[in-house]
DNA sequence: GGCCAATGCATAG
DNA sequence: TATGCCTTGGCCG
């Protein structure tokens, strides 16, 4: 499920399992068929994510771009025989499957994945804001993400969700964001007070880093000492119509550059 | 079993 | 603003 803290797990995932190992590389459906031949036996030397998208860099330079769109997903099997998984039937369009002898990741439905030289690479990184989840040691990203809020006369919901803006946050995030922070997603970048943009940045390093270490996107985190159910996670996503968590006003509903925006009207004026 | 919606984004117009 | 991508989970029956 495909917000910024999901593909960084991933990238953790490839960090920890493949990185350093020669690794094999197979499209069982086709469509990487000459990504997976170029590749296939390389080592892979780093992986690491912006935002949404996940970048793999072999030792021969090239590196493989993932982006899992709205339908994309990994499955992974761990500690496996992977000789004998291989020789297995292929259930479903496996657009990718990586591995070592011990591990197989299969990759679907991603929007993107392909392969790249330095700068196509560079190319990307320099469309993408900064990314909440990655070190940040004086500041600069942050700053980055605040000049372009403030200069912007369009709205914090839309900018929330521009790549270029800030990268990694998606339709939940969002609207827990804007909820916590009370501030009406309709807001113009550029009406917000420089507190309340730094409140926007703070929160979504704290969510996100939340979302990694858990895997589930829990914007209600300080209510709850065990894993809060589907039902109980976030404050307003999805609750159209019910009452608001704190003040039992009924959750608005818009459609916003044709994503689901939720809020509450009397928390978020 | 069928059907719909979904955490996203590129492209066309 | 509309459409295409093309998988999965959840809901309905």
């Amino acid at each position: 499920m495909p917000e910024g803290h999901t593909v960084h797990r991933t990238a953790n995932d490839f960090q920890r399992l493949f990185v350093g190992s020669a690794i094999g590389i197979d499209s069982p459906q086709g469509r990487f068929s000459a990504g997976a031949q170029a590749l296939s036996g390389q080592v892979l030397t780093n992986s690491y994510a912006i935002g949404k998208q996940l970048f793999l860099d072999f030792a021969n330079g090239q590196t493989i771009r993932i982006h899992l769109g709205i339908f994309g997903k990994w499955r992974w099997y761990k500690n496996i025989d992977v000789a004998a998984a291989l020789k297995e039937p292929v259930t479903g369009e496996v657009r990718a499957r990586f591995f070592t002898e011990s591990v197989l990741a299969d990759l679907r439905g991603p929007t993107i994945c392909e392969v790249l030289v330095q700068e196509q690479v560079e190319a990307v990184r320099r469309r993408l804001g900064p990314d909440p989840l990655n070190p940040d040691p004086d500041g600069s990203e942050y700053q980055r993400f605040a000049k372009r809020v403030a200069k912007s006369k369009t709205a914090i919901g839309l900018l929330l969700m521009d790549q270029s803006v800030i990268s990694g946050i998606g339709n939940v995030y969002r609207a827990e964001i804007l909820f916590r922070a009370g501030i009406n997603p309709y807001t113009p970048g550029s009406s917000l007070k420089p507190k309340q943009i730094q409140e926007l940045w703070k929160d979504s390093v704290d969510l996100l880093a939340i979302g990694v270490k858990t895997g589930f996107m829990i914007t209600r985190n300080e209510l709850f000492t065990t894993r809060p159910t589907k039902a109980e996670r976030n404050f307003v996503y999805k609750r159209e119509g019910q009452a608001c968590r704190v003040c039992s006003k009924k959750v608005s509903i818009a459609l916003a550059a044709g994503r689901k925006l939720y809020w509450c009207p009397k928390c978020q004026k």
